[in-house]
DNA sequence: CTTGATATTGAGCGATCGCTCAAACTATAA
DNA sequence: TTATAGTTTGAGCGATCGCTCAATATCAAG
């Protein structure tokens, strides 16, 4: 290595993908990109390939945040339905104040890629799989361990959280009152509990 | 009027409104939009002022659209929850067959236009809110009609309709197996009575 | 020190963007 | 028929797009 770059990637990448999260891959000019990551065309270039590959990488980056997210979540509890409820406030309440990023990124992007950018759409579409693989782990964990109900199908409960998550973070991009959104999970869980 | 236009406004309004529901605003180019309404540059600009003009009657035409679909189904039952099913799965399992339009596009739309277009972002959120207030409308009146518990507010009815049917739009688009989605949707409406 | 390999810079390329407008055309009214 | 008001056409404008690359700067190795 003659010469090593002066930028940190893991950062680049993270700045990255909080504005394509925000404005969408089409809206998303190079120009503010490179003002976003403070970096000239050459080097994003070099470093990615095109814009297209480091959307890739933001679009990596967002899942692995959103697992590491539910893995931290998860261990701040015994219960398994306990963390899965403070992850989902967490990704609802918590993250929305942040950045008021309404959908999550992966749903965004299966949106905007169906006609268009097949490697984009099967990757958007693969992240999503991996995403409910896992959360299908964790519901067979609960049943297990008797949080939920014996005669219920773990993929079953993996389908309806993730219609109920996605739907609760749609409506919670339109309205102000996160307490209202608080009290939706909390019926959302005691739902599924009975 | 001299010499009245050749098109026809409603087809013209309605076949953009496909491309700019599949494709999003930004994704659309009005090249694309001049094949798919096959009008020329001067006649769109003279007719709708500029792509946004023509975007704006777009998603009108599209609000139009799921409100005449609603009170059709409506129209086809005595029981306003039956009604409310047969649009339910009307818009998410026939509409998506054919179209394969993922999203609501008024929800696209809110998305797309979070930090921009604050017309389009305001147009957008307010047919939302029409919307809500006539699904509140209907479930004051399917508790009127014993149809549905009489300690439950139609207002929270009304919000759990909407988190579980967008959730279930965005899950339907990645999923090949309409069956699946037709018994979610009866679970969705199972649940709800009890 | 060189020397050589790599990173950074920014002017600017060709393509496409949203959009304009003068010219040609068409229908209505007098 | 003619005058007038309106529509349609498509070449092409200025701006911006994603991206390239020669020039320059910066490091590691010898």
């Amino acid at each position: 290595m003659a010469n090593p770059a002066k930028f940190n990637r893991d950062t680049v990448v993270s700045l990255a993908c909080d504005l394509f999260w925000k404005k969408g891959f089409h809206a998303t000019s190079t120009r503010d990109l490179q003002d976003a990551i403070d970096l000239r065309p050459g080097s994003i270039y070099a470093a990615f390939g095109n814009k297209q590959g480091l959307y890739t990488e933001a679009l990596r980056h967002y899942a692995n945040k959103m697992d590491d997210l539910l893995e931290s979540c998860l261990e701040q509890h015994d219960n398994v339905m306990e963390g899965l409820k403070t992850f989902t406030k967490s990704a609802l309440i918590d993250e929305t104040e942040q950045q008021s990023c309404d959908q999550c990124m992966l749903i965004k992007a299966t949106s905007e890629f169906k006609h268009e950018y097949p490697e984009l759409k099967s990757l958007s579409e693969s992240l999503l799989v991996e995403f409910e693989t896992r959360l299908a782990q964790l519901f067979a964990q609960a049943i297990d361990a008797g949080e939920l109900p014996k005669n219920g199908k773990a993929i079953d409960y993996a389908r309806h959280f993730q219609i109920h998550f996605i739907g609760l973070r749609s409506y919670a991009a339109r309205v102000t009152d996160k307490s209202l959104i608080d009290s939706l999970i909390e019926k959302m869980f005691d739902a599924v509990k009975a």
